[in-house]
DNA sequence: CTCCTTCCCTAACAAGTGTTTGGTAGGTTA
DNA sequence: TAACCTACCAAACACTTGTTAGGGAAGGAG
């Protein structure tokens, strides 16, 4: 029997799930708090409890560690945005679904989160890792349409540059990731209403 | 005659400064794209058109190049801080003005800017990068004693949780830095001024 | 001309990097 | 018991890292 018949194309799975997984999340945690240049192999090892080289029997490189630890982000993330964007709701509320499902990711994948914050512009010229680049593509291209139906449907001001409005949407939400800690507070759809509320109405008060 | 009786406790300014500024430009560029971790030594002289060990004859380290880069941006960002905070201004004027200021900052300073965002996090646990600290928490006091004025002087909403909507501007504000290129269509103040209008009036469309 | 300073180069250093190779304790299967 | 697989360790590998020491070309000062 030749190698093994899995005909996953990117992950020579080595090792069980589980065992991964758990790597992966201490990994991720490492990565997050230190950045991945400054990360070793061998603080990731310390943090698992083992050493450096015993890595090597789970995964085929550091690299391939943040590979996995970025596109399983992103594989989640896009099958709630897809949801979303196919429920066929109106741009306001495809705007606060997009929102809250964002902070909800920022909560179950927060090391993930704060990683591809820090390190996607830079990876993304590397050509291994262009589904950065693709997926930032798709973002973009999602939530600017929802933006442009909410100015010609007249639920969003038209004096605003689009394009602006964007990115500062876009911004203000992941951002949070620097300083948001699961189990604080505010749960991730009590953030997303009052971040909508703000980004909905303002912060000024008015005499409605 | 002792060595020179420069007192400066921080520096040890070692070539004239017109070269050690267009070395730390140079510096600074590199940083912003690559990260600070990522950025080796010899890249940095690649861009300068020099070899690594050249360097030297300018700076005492690598980290004292991001010390200098920093502190540096620090210094003019709270004069202008300053100046904004003890002129009198009622709070949303102060909120405006601020805003604007940072975008100008963003504007001149565009590489410190970055690099500040990605590695003042975990730089801030180095003793040696404490001020970043101590910068972070100045910042936090001013804007945040900006908003509660404003509350209690009935021009910003009183429902809105003021933590959130500090880290909610500041982060709105900042984060430009990571797609904001000067010389583009927009000019800082432009920005500033439809950012002001976001975070003040939201993106909402209202009858009024 | 000589002396000295400025600014860079050449060449190397030790420490730290990601990674590989071979081994091995312990459990499961036959 | 014997063979085998899993998950790790021990030790080294080639390479890159920040940094240093000594030298030398260019130019101004005396």
């Amino acid at each position: 029997m030749p190698k093994s018949s899995n005909s996953d194309h990117k992950k020579s799975r080595v090792s069980p799930p589980e065992r991964r997984e758990e790597l992966l999340a201490i990994a991720a945690r490492v990565f997050a708090a230190q950045g991945y240049n400054a990360t070793t192999v061998r603080k990731i090892a310390d943090a698992a409890g083992m050493l450096a080289g015993s890595l090597y029997y789970h995964f085929d490189s550091k690299e391939s560690m943040l590979d996995e630890i970025l596109s399983g982000f992103l594989d989640e993330l896009w099958a709630r945005y897809d949801a979303v964007l196919g429920a066929g709701l109106g741009p306001r509320e495809t705007l606060e679904a997009l929102v809250t499902e964002s902070f909800r990711e920022i909560d179950r994948h927060l090391d993930a989160v704060a990683i591809y914050q820090k390190e996607s512009r830079h990876l993304g010229t590397q050509p291994h890792f262009a589904y950065l680049v693709e997926s930032q593509q798709k973002f973009e291209k999602a939530w600017l349409g929802t933006l442009e139906r909410g100015v010609a449907a007249k639920v969003f001001r038209p004096d605003l540059d689009v394009r602006l409005t964007y990115r500062f949407v876009r911004d203000t939400v992941w951002v949070a990731a620097s300083w948001y800690r699961p189990g604080g507070r505010h749960s991730p759809e009590e953030i997303a209403r009052q971040y909508l509320s703000m980004v909905l109405e303002g912060i000024a008060l008015h005499d409605t």
